[in-house]
DNA sequence: TCTTTATTTGACTGCTCGTTCCAGAACCAT
DNA sequence: ATGGTTCTGGAACGAGCAGTCAAATAAAGA
């Protein structure tokens, strides 16, 4: 059997999350699509089906790999609390370019029109609020955060302020506003 | 001079926000705004300019709004702390229809690539925080709020969280969940 | 009633959209 | 080379897009 050369699926995906995360998906044609994914119209279609099926692969892939970066840098050893500051504001220093999360974009973008990208939104949005839930009942047990805070609103305020930070983000917050903001946000766990 | 009856500027000006607000700008197509209007098609042109004009206006006008009645809200006479909370959790308790905040919808949509829109943002977004530090500062002078507290930062802070709970409500939290996160919010300031 | 003016509506333009079909180029194993 | 397979890209599709023009309609003052 005779095999040319096929083009790297993840780094197409991965270009595709990025562009849907610019624009959005109603302001990404698939003209764009194409040119930014280095692959042609017709690979696009046979490799992901349509415009609609690549954006719900792109979100759930870009939400997997988010959930699981942050536990992989949440559920590491050391003061949970550190762990959290470092995760806000390591996300608050990493921006640069003028991406939106894809993950809060579909939020936006769509509200809960579309049952698939509400359920992918959904998921993720448990877990995270899981992953965080247990690095503040962590901090409970070893003393770091007051007995009086319910993990899992905190959990919730945390993912709240996460998106936050996000949202001024892209709309053109300097880092050293973002970093103001977390330190202002990890006060409710003291 | 003969004067027929002209529509109501102001209500199809409400209506258009609303649409912007449920669809986004590239999702709500000029077919749908006439219709959700229920102003003809020429009167949208001749009246409004253009789609992006009318965006345009439709943001202004909602932010202008926005900023005003969270000013009234917070600049009346009692305590700086409970109006803060009251303002947060009257916008978490208000929520029913799936519609965005206009404002976060603007910047999640478009980020810093339409000028005019982002500097409609930036304006509004001052004006927010300039209202939030006033009220911060008040409660600081009347010692509610701890002296350490930075009212920029803090304001910053409060903002970050409003928008968190938009995004959370459009994605269909609950207002128990929104609550919840107010209250864990307003630790921050205490 | 007649005129004036605001609004609506239908036809239409030119463009872009998402998508499909198909011909051919690129590639690799044989 | 040859054959089989994958990817590309031009042509085309129908649909929908934003926006324009002009004719039709409706209302209120003269």
């Amino acid at each position: 059997m005779a095999r040319p050369k096929a083009f790297d699926r993840d780094a197409a995906l991965a270009a595709a999350m990025k562009t849907f995360a610019t624009y959005g998906y109603e302001g990404t044609s698939t003209a764009l699509l194409v040119k930014s994914m280095g692959i042609g119209r017709q690979s696009l279609y046979d490799t992901f089906g349509d415009k609609h099926a690549l954006y719900l692969e792109a979100l759930q892939h870009y939400c997997f790999d988010s959930v699981g970066q942050l536990a992989a840098a949440l559920q590491s050893a050391g003061s949970p609390l550190a762990r959290i500051e470092a995760a806000l504001l390591g996300f608050a220093t990493r921006i640069q370019d003028d991406t939106m999360c894809l993950g809060v974009g579909s939020i936006c973008e769509f509200g809960r029109r579309d049952r698939e990208v509400a359920a992918i939104g959904k998921s993720s949005a448990a877990s995270l609020q899981n992953i965080f839930a247990a690095t503040i009942q962590r901090g409970k047990d070893l003393g770091e955060i007051p007995p009086e805070i319910d993990p899992k609103d905190a959990a919730r305020f945390i993912n709240a302020t996460f998106i936050g930070l996000k949202v001024m983000a892209r709309g053109g917050a300097t880092h050293d506003d973002l970093r103001a903001t977390v330190q202002m946000a990890l006060r409710c766990l003291g």
